[in-house]
DNA sequence: CAGTGGCCCTGTCTGC
DNA sequence: TGCAGACAGGGCCACT
């Protein structure tokens, strides 16, 4: 379950291992691995051949690589990929037996160590996709509508405050919508609103200004944190370290620590059923306003 | 157009 | 022992 700590953990794997060299083959071992690929694997496959790959870039839980093809016109192509819930990029060893979930396989012309995306549950994908230049730099065509993480430095505090106060939903459901702030998933919601002493129902129109820029303040914090620890845990081919990062050995406040009491008030954290998932709060310190008294907050 | 909720997947765990 | 159901959850997309 990468979050955007672990994902940037995956692209500075991606920078060192795979960045420069050029694909000789692109295995698609199954087809909902480039179920995004709008012409399919075997254009997939066609597209990363005797490609070289760039930079590795991300965006919220985004990855990607440029690519050299000029099919794509003036900006390039990229190698776009997302991790789902499950996914890996592994750097292995050719003589490495295949994964039990394998499903895409990278040969570079070097004959070097193969690049591997493993993924259990198939909620992650990769895709060839045209870059397009959007506000001074260039993305992949399906991640224009993506914002920015609050670990960007190009991030406009400003206008996501305006932006969020001025929506009609609730805070939680804001946080991750990822046209108004990406990068922030289900686990670092909840850590965030503990923090902020925020119900994951609280209507953001009733939110204060000082608990907005408290709510962001705290999300980046959250995030900066983990970026740390999933930063001094990689030093091994494994790109990524999914499930072995320190993730679950990390501190958390909120998330799974359902009936453990609060590290604030030792009330027990509840979980409720939300949005076809989990919430994990504490019910003494994240409390909902009463309805029309929401001034009071 | 903005907001809402269903759905995609599969391995693991729990309860009857 | 076996089976059914809950659960993990990011993001797409149909619908209101």
């Amino acid at each position: 379950m990468p979050e955007l700590p672990e994902v940037d953990v995956v692209r500075r794997g991606l920078a060192r291992w795979v960045s420069g060299r050029t694909v000789a083959e692109a295995q698609v071992l199954h087809p909902r691995a480039v179920r995004r690929q709008p012409a399919g694997a075997v254009d997939f496959s066609a597209r990363l051949a005797g490609a070289t790959l760039g930079e590795a870039r991300r965006r919220g839980k985004y990855l990607w690589l440029p690519i050299d093809d000029g099919d794509f016109g003036d900006h390039g192509g990229a190698l776009l990929g997302h991790l789902g819930m499950s996914g890996q990029l592994l750097v292995q060893d050719p003589a490495t037996p295949d994964e039990t979930h394998l499903r895409v396989r990278l040969r570079f012309t070097d004959g070097g160590r193969e690049l591997r995306f493993v993924d259990q549950r198939t909620f992650g994908h990769l895709a060839v996709e045209p870059l397009e230049p959007v506000g001074g730099e260039e993305l992949p065509a399906s991640l224009t509508h993506i914002a920015r993480d609050p670990l960007d430095p190009r991030f406009d505090d400003a206008a996501f405050l305006v932006a969020l106060r001025a929506k009609r939903t609730t805070v939680k459901r804001a946080l991750l919508d990822q046209s108004l702030i990406s990068g922030v998933g289900n686990i670092y919601a909840d850590e965030a609103l503990w923090r902020s002493k925020l119900h994951y129902d609280r209507p953001t129109d009733t939110l204060t200004r000082p608990s907005a820029e408290g709510l962001l303040a705290n999300a980046r914090a959250v995030m900066t944190a983990a970026l740390a620890v999933g930063g001094t845990s990689f030093d091994s081919l494994y790109v990524n370290v999914n499930g072995e990062s320190g993730y679950f050995s990390r501190s958390l406040d909120a998330y799974g620590r359902e009936g453990q009491p609060c590290y604030r008030c030792g009330t027990p954290i509840r979980r409720e059923a939300w949005m076809n998932r989990s919430s994990y709060f504490c019910p003494r310190c994240q409390r909902l306003p009463r309805p029309r008294t929401a001034r009071q907050g």
